[in-house]
DNA sequence: GCTAAATGTTGAT
DNA sequence: TCAACCTTTAGCT
């Protein structure tokens, strides 16, 4: 269930368990080389992520780069790890806590200058502070391109996946079909902000919650699944704002959902 | 119990 | 444009 959020979660979550720590690394089911015993006995240095890649950084110069893909996923404990069942990729151990990921897109020993190239292809991560905004903006305003290709672009904004670029074009009130090229600067500027404030919400709540309280169906309490998104998987449901049958239409390879009134333009 | 789809990316056609 | 990767879950029967 990974976005951008749920990286950043996960550094957050890992950080006080791994880092100063000696670590110790196998993979229980040998499924995948992942040159992970380079690791065991080093210590963790520090976590960090941009868009949708998770690093780990070792002493040595050697991190352990990790993308999650579409189902990918860490189970993490304390005491007796579970017996390992299926395909476990990787198994991290540090004290007594232990970290089971399974079904990565990626899972591999790098070196910094690895890291920097992935770095380097990357758009700006709206949830890093040194993220450059003026990035985004050049690629995505010199592009022909729909807007709702282009937020899906990791290389124009990276750690947006097919639920914020659905969210955020609707509050943005912007049509997913417009161009690049013909967005405001303004239209940008205001984009990018929710992103972040809908990224940072999402980080501290560990799920997406893109409805503002007065648009919810249920008026208080707490934010059910199926009210926590405005157009994202509600095809054919009447939109909260107007009423108006959500529509949806593949873009980029991935189901695409908007409100056609909403986001005339 | 079975099938399809899913918050993603890559590499082949 | 599409299959492959590999896991979980929703929605059927």
């Amino acid at each position: 269930m990974p976005e951008g959020h749920t990286i950043h979660r996960l550094v957050r979550n890992h950080t006080p368990l791994l880092v100063g720590r000696p670590v110790s690394m196998s993979s229980p089911q040998g499924r995948f080389a992942t040159g992970a015993e380079l690791l065991t006995g080093r210590v963790c240095r520090r976590i960090e992520a941009w868009g949708k890649h998770l690093f780990y950084a070792f002493e040595g110069d050697l991190l352990l780069h990790v993308h999650l893909g579409l189902y990918g996923s860490w189970l993490v404990g304390v005491g007796e790890p579970p017996v390992p069942k299926g395909a476990l990729r990787l198994r991290m151990t540090a004290d007594d806590a232990w970290m089971d990921l399974r079904g990565p897109t990626a899972c591999e020993v790098v070196t910094p200058a690895e890291r920097d190239a992935v770095f380097a292809r990357l758009g700006p991560d709206p949830l890093r502070k040194d993220a450059q905004p003026e990035l985004a903006w050049t690629r995505l305003s010199r592009s022909r391109a729909p807007v709702g290709q282009l937020l899906m672009d990791q290389s124009v904004l990276a750690g947006i996946g097919n639920v914020y670029r659905a969210e955020l074009l609707f509050r943005a009130g912007l049509s997913p079909f417009r161009p690049g090229r013909e967005v405001d600067r303004s239209t940008f500027d205001a984009l990018w902000e929710d992103t972040r404030l809908l990224m940072r919400a999402g980080v501290r709540a560990g799920r997406i919650v893109t409805t503002l309280a007065e648009d919810r169906e249920r008026p208080t309490g707490r934010v059910g699944r199926w009210d926590a998104h405005y157009v994202y998987r509600r095809t054919e449901l009447p939109c909260r704002r107007c009423g108006t049958e959500i529509r949806t239409q593949v873009m980029a390879g991935r189901n695409l959902f908007w409100c056609p009134q909403c986001q005339l333009s």
